[in-house]
RNA sequence: GACCCCUUCGUCUAGUGGCCUAGGACGACGGCCUCUCACGCCGUAAACACGGGUUCGAGUCCCGUAGGGGUCGCCA
């Protein structure tokens, strides 16, 4: 049997961390046991469902390399076949209809919770005559769930959870105005697109046992689950917009790399022995649901930022130095001249180590591009005091006739420099990098003055003299 | 409140009854490197929630307690 997953979530939002941490358990199992990764879109809230958000999902998904391996499902465009289903079970007598009302829906509710129940319905309407329905209500249809007895599922993550059939009460499959409820479509959705594993957030470990006995109702086989714990912010509460509920976008917009964020989220809930730094090929390879932990881990921003950095540092220059220009540009609102984009080309390798994402990338480039007079940090105006410009103003005349601009040359004459008016290297070097840099921290000094080349350089150092 | 789940350094985790004097990583702290800041390297501190069992032996199995989380919609 062919593995089948599927990542389903509804377009009532961005996408957020724990979202595409189940698209990625999802298409790691899939691609792990040779199967199949889909993708649905749970849209039957008609009201609450957004194209942007859909949009955004895709989007999303796409950037992390995480679509799907076929054309994506809409779940609304299968409502007929969702409403047969009902239909269906009703004519078998596995369904009824109920003419409660929201308000005796929501007494019943209170009810058992003053009795100290758990909020179910109580099936009032399970074997009572069509006959009493009240004259013009439109009645849903509800699923007869077993009354007695027990339910169990062999969940991958979880182990074998037990749950008593008298805590599933009869759930409705077809709202009033006869649109399917979520309950309803995942069941009858999951068996038409033959999944075989359900992978998907532990809040909805509850519904599972619901949405078995609909399964069961249809003579359909049940998927395999596995539940996995959810994301929790620093603080162990709920993931909040002020850590990582934000949209994968937003981790776009931050600088973070698809890589490294898909690495994060491997290594949030799962591990493999003591490797942190996991390739997409590795991950395929080593992946499986039984090495997820059943505990919430805590998202922490700290840790990504260490591995974005570690994939900053391997990544291929060219394919970085482009996305560097575009957010350098999309700052100014001006495009980069040719010399200023070969400074940043050349400047890539030394400046990729000062750097966690790709803004701060970005800001630590950014002076390569500048002309003068460069805008100086407080700290690099500070390291500008009379001796220093002093031996600026040295160092200037030593650097107008250089045969061979080339960072060994540079040092040499620098260091000479300095030996000369008896200071230490650091002493032409800090004030040197603030006419070069406009800050106090830099690439090596040497490496600034050979990529910046010798217009540019003395054209800075002048500028501050 | 009822039901379900969870609990190893601050955080992510390794650990599947003896290999645990509890390992790795991030972070923190100290050092080395050094023209600055990083990177890199070396080192230090830091955890089995608690209480009972089972066993020759428990972080690992069982029970309880405490704490945390999830669910209880004609939302998904």
């Amino acid at each position: 049997m062919t593995v089948v997953t599927r990542f389903a979530p509804s377009p009532t939002g961005f996408l957020h961390i724990g979202g595409a941490r189940t698209a990625l358990f999802n298409w790691l199992f899939a691609r792990h046991m040779g199967g199949k990764y889909l993708l649905r879109i749970e849209d039957t809230d008609r009201v609450r469902s957004t194209g942007e958000a859909t949009q955004a999902i895709l989007s999303g998904l796409n950037w992390l390399g995480l679509s799907s391996d076929e054309t994506p499902v809409y779940q609304h465009s299968r409502l007929d076949r969702h409403r047969d289903v009902a239909r269906e079970l009703l004519a078998q007598g596995r369904a009824y209809h109920c003419y409660c009302s929201p308000d005796e829906l929501q007494e019943m509710r209170t009810e058992a919770r003053k009795l100290g129940r758990t909020a179910l319905y109580d099936g009032r309407w399970r074997d009572r005559d069509p006959s009493e329905a009240p004259a013009g209500a439109d009645p849903v249809v509800r699923l007869k769930t077993p009354l007695e007895g027990e339910t169990v599922i062999e969940d991958l993550v979880q182990g074998p959870v037990t749950v008593q059939n008298n805590q599933i009460d009869d759930f409705i499959l077809l709202r009033a105005n006869g649109t399917p409820t979520y309950m309803h479509s995942v069941v009858v959705d999951d068996h038409d697109m033959t999944i075989t594993h359900v992978i998907r957030g532990d809040d909805h470990l509850n519904n599972a046992f619901r949405q078995v006995q609909l399964f069961e109702a249809m003579d359909w086989a049940v998927p395999t689950f596995a539940h996995i714990p959810l994301i929790h912010g620093p603080d162990g509460a709920k993931l909040s917009k002020r850590h990582g509920a934000l949209g994968v976008e937003a981790y776009r917009e931050m600088g973070y790399l698809p890589d490294a964020l898909c690495n994060y989220l491997l290594r949030l809930g799962w591990g493999h022995g003591d490797d942190e730094v996991i390739s997409r090929d590795q991950a395929i390879g080593w992946f499986d649901l039984d090495g997820v932990g059943r505990a919430a881990s805590r998202f922490d921003m700290t840790k990504l930022d260490n591995l974005n950095g570690h994939y900053l540092r391997e990544s291929q220059d060219d394919g970085i130095v482009d996305l560097i220009i575009e957010r350098l540009e999309g700052r100014s609102g001006l495009n980069l001249s040719e010399q200023a984009r070969g400074r940043i080309e050349r400047g890539l390798p030394g400046v990729k180590a000062r750097a966690k994402t790709l803004v701060e990338l970005a800001d630590s480039a950014a002076f390569y591009a500048a002309t003068p007079p460069l805008a100086m940090t407080a700290k690099a105006t500070a390291l500008l005091t009379d001796e220093a410009r002093d031996l600026m103003r040295g160092l200037l005349k030593a650097l107008t006739e250089v045969d061979t601009w080339s960072e060994g040359v540079l040092e040499a004459i620098v260091r000479v420099h300095a030996e000369k008016n008896d200071v230490k290297l650091g002493a032409v070097a800090q004030p040197l990098r603030a006419a070069l840099t406009g800050s106090n921290a830099s690439p090596g000094i040497f490496e600034v003055l050979a990529i910046l080349g010798p217009d540019e350089a003395r054209a800075r150092i002048k500028a501050i003299c």
